[in-house]
DNA sequence: AAGCCTGGCAACCGCACGATG
DNA sequence: ACATCGTGCGGTTGCCAGGCT
């Protein structure tokens, strides 16, 4: 047996919100808060919605502060640096960009930022080396499936890059199957595994060095 | 002008997890 | 220990506006 809808799905309403209910939830919340239960909020508060649409309409739109509209370029190079560190975990994301929504976050991911990325993106073959690497994007990734291929390539890949001055989130390794190992960039040492973070701040004129032991595929990222 | 296509975004869905009884 | 409930989260869907033919 599933377990119970958290609504009753026939006599709820669906879709857009109108302004009205919009203000009917934004007066109701800020008169009497959450109650810390959003199942039973929008009886109380006289709308005909789930308490999960509620929930999901107040953090995403109409609680105080909420940013919306264009990313600018700083959150740009952390958003693009986290995904490449963690992956989408955008409630983490998110808390990285204040007042940003994960939703927000999520699909301006998905519909321009990783496109412009993936623009960027460099031959296989190139080494970074080869390129300038400034404060603004940058992508390089390179991928083996071996665990020797794996460390070699990324050795060739970073071995003695000049890391550029940037605050945060300059280099950033993912181990993704969770093989372990390690990899040094500029004499910091960061664990392997999957959804490994490793950021700066690097200092100027700083060296990458590699160490993959036994990496299975890994991609690099330099934003 | 009309129809089609595409991209952007708001909202929904279902699952996982923690709290509670 | 187990069942139930509410919440949080990420993936996905569907609508709509704008561009294109």
């Amino acid at each position: 047996m599933g377990r119970a809808p958290c609504c009753d799905k026939a006599n709820v309403k669906r879709g857009p919100w109108s302004p009205e209910e919009d203000q009917q939830l934004r007066e109701f919340i800020e008169k009497h808060g959450t109650g810390g239960n959003w199942i039973s909020l929008p009886q109380k508060a006289g709308l005909r919605r789930c308490g999960k649409s509620c929930r999901l309409r107040w953090l995403n739109y109409l609680r105080p502060n909420i940013k919306l509209g264009d990313f600018n370029e700083d959150e740009d190079r952390i958003i693009c640096s986290l995904v490449a560190a963690i992956g989408s975990r955008w409630s983490i994301i998110a808390a990285h960009l204040p007042r940003r929504t994960d939703n927000d976050i999520k699909n301006y991911w998905n519909t321009k930022l990783k496109k412009k990325l993936l623009g960027l993106q460099q031959t296989p073959n190139m080494k970074p080396q080869q390129q300038m690497l400034p404060s603004t994007y940058y992508y390089s990734a390179v991928s083996a499936p071996a665990p020797a291929a794996a460390a070699a390539a990324v050795a060739d890949l970073v071995e003695g890059i000049p890391i550029a001055p940037c605050f945060w989130s300059s280099f950033t390794a993912l181990n993704h199957q969770n093989g372990g190992g390690d990899v040094i960039f500029g004499g910091a040492q960061y664990g392997g595994g999957s959804g490994e973070a490793s950021w700066g701040p690097y200092s100027s004129g700083a060296k990458a060095t590699v160490c993959a032991s036994s990496s299975r595929s890994w991609s690099l990222y330099h934003c």
